[in-house]
DNA sequence: ATGATTATATACCGGACAGTAGAAAATGAC
DNA sequence: GTCATTTTCTACTGTCCGGTATATAATCAT
C-alpha cells in the first residue's frame, strides 16, 4: 500500500476535495442536465471557483464524465449493492428495487436518474457519454446476473431459471421506473412498479 | 365538416406546411436534445427562417412541446398501431416490439426515443415537457390495456392474465429499449431486447 | 528569508444563442 | 390600381456562457 502521508506535492495545496467537489456536482447535471447546468451554477454548488474546476478536472464535457463516475460509484450502485448484500436472491430482487425507488424519487438528488434520463439525451452528440453509458449498462446487467447465478448455484432458484433474460429485464425495469419518476409519477405508483418489478424477475422462481 | 377550400386568410399565405416543418424539426431535437438544438439549425432543417418559427409555434419551448405532439402522432404511436392492427394478440406484442426495434434502432432519425431520453432531461427543470411525458406515458399504457382487454375478451387470453400489470410492464419494456438504443446497442442486442419483452409480456398467455 | 511551485480569485473575452426590429413581398378586399 | 393584412428576409441586439489571462495567496525546498 502506498504511503498516505507521503509529502505534498509541493505548491499550495488545494482547499476542496475533489470527490466532495464532485458530489455536489451531481444533483446540479441531475436536475439540469448536462447543457443546461451552467458553470456558474455549478462552481457555487461545488464550492470551487471557475479556473480551479477547470484545473481539476478539464472542461465542461470531462467535468461530467467524472460527475457521471462518481454518480455510478456513490448512487448508482446502492441496487446492486442491496443485491448483493441481501441474504437471498428474493430480498435482493426485493431491496434492490426498494434502493432504485429511494433513488430516482427524489428524496436525494433530483426525480429520475442521471444516467437514464439525462446522459441519454447528450448520448447521441457526445461518444464519450455514450460510451459510459453502454458500460454501466452493461457492468449493471453483468453484475446482476453474476448475483443470480450465485443464487441458482445455491439452490434459490430452479435449475432451468433464465438467469442472464431475467437480469436484462432487471435492468430494463430499473431504467424504466427512473423515466417514470422523472415523469413525475407519484411514489404510490413508483412502489407499485416496484413491486410489478420484483414479481417479473422472480416470476417461476418457486412460488412466483 | 368544415369547408376545407374556405376563404384564404387575408394577408401573405405562409411558405410552409406547420406539420411538414415539424416533421423536419423532429430529427433535430432527436439528435442534439432540447438546448443543444439551436435556432439556427432548426430552421434550415425546417426550411422556414426564424421569424416565421416564432410567428408560427411561438419561442423554442412551444416549438419543442408541437414537435413532442407531432412526435407523438406520427413516430411514438407506430408500435401501439402496429399492436391494434394486428390479428391477435400475440402477433400484436410482436409486431409493437418490432415497430419500437424500428423506431429507435436511428433507421428514421436518431437512435433512442425523443420522449424517453431527450424529453426525460428536460423534464425536471421545464414542468410543461414534464407534463406532455406523463400524458403519453399514461396514454400509451392505457392505449396498450385496451389491447390486451379486448384480446382477452375475445378468449386469446386467460380469464385471469393481469392486463394491466402487463400493459405497465409491455410501457416499460419499450422505454428500456430506446435506453438500450440510445447507448449504442447494436441491432443484434435490440432484437434480443425486443424478443425478451414479447416472451416477458406474453408469458402465460397459453404455451408462453 | 527567498525562490520555485501550485492553487485561488477577479475580471475579462470571444462567440454563440434566443429572440426581434424593420423593411419588403405576397396576398385579399374594394 | 390601392390599401390593409399577413408572412418573410436581412440584419441586428442584448445576454449568457464556456473558457482564460493575470495577479495573488499558500505551500515546499533550500
Amino acid at each position: 500500500m502506498v504511503d498516505k502521508s507521503a509529502h505534498r506535492p509541493r505548491g499550495r495545496p488545494r482547499g476542496f476535495d475533489p470527490d466532495d467537489a464532485l458530489d455536489r456536482a451531481i444533483p446540479v447535471f441531475w436536475r439540469l442536465g448536462y447543457e443546461g447546468a451552467d458553470l456558474e451554477t455549478l462552481s457555487e454548488a461545488m464550492g470551487v471557483g471557475k479556473p480551479s474546476i477547470y484545473a481539476a478536472f478539464g472542461d465542461k464535457e470531462a467535468l461530467f464524465l467524472q460527475t457521471m463516475d462518481r454518480y455510478a460509484a456513490t448512487v448508482g450502485c446502492r441496487p446492486l449493492q442491496a443485491l448483493a448484500d441481501a441474504p437471498d436472491i428474493a430480498s435482493g430482487v426485493a431491496a434492490a428495487f426498494a434502493a432504485t425507488l429511494h433513488n430516482v424519487s427524489g428524496a436525494g438528488g433530483a426525480r429520475g436518474c442521471l444516467a437514464a434520463c439525462v446522459a441519454a439525451d447528450s448520448a447521441e452528440a457526445m461518444p464519450a457519454v455514450r460510451g459510459r453509458l453502454a458500460a454501466g449498462l452493461e457492468a449493471t446487467q453483468q453484475a446482476i446476473g453474476a448475483c443470480l447465478e450465485r443464487g441458482r448455484a445455491r439452490g434459490e432458484l430452479p435449475a432451468g431459471f433464465p438467469v442472464q433474460e431475467r437480469a436484462a429485464m432487471m435492468t430494463d425495469l430499473m431504467h424504466a421506473m427512473a423515466l417514470r419518476a422523472r415523469s413525475g409519477a407519484e411514489c404510490g405508483d413508483l412502489r407499485a412498479a416496484a413491486d410489478r418489478a420484483v414479481r417479473a424477475v422472480l416470476a417461476g422462481a418457486e412460488g412466483g
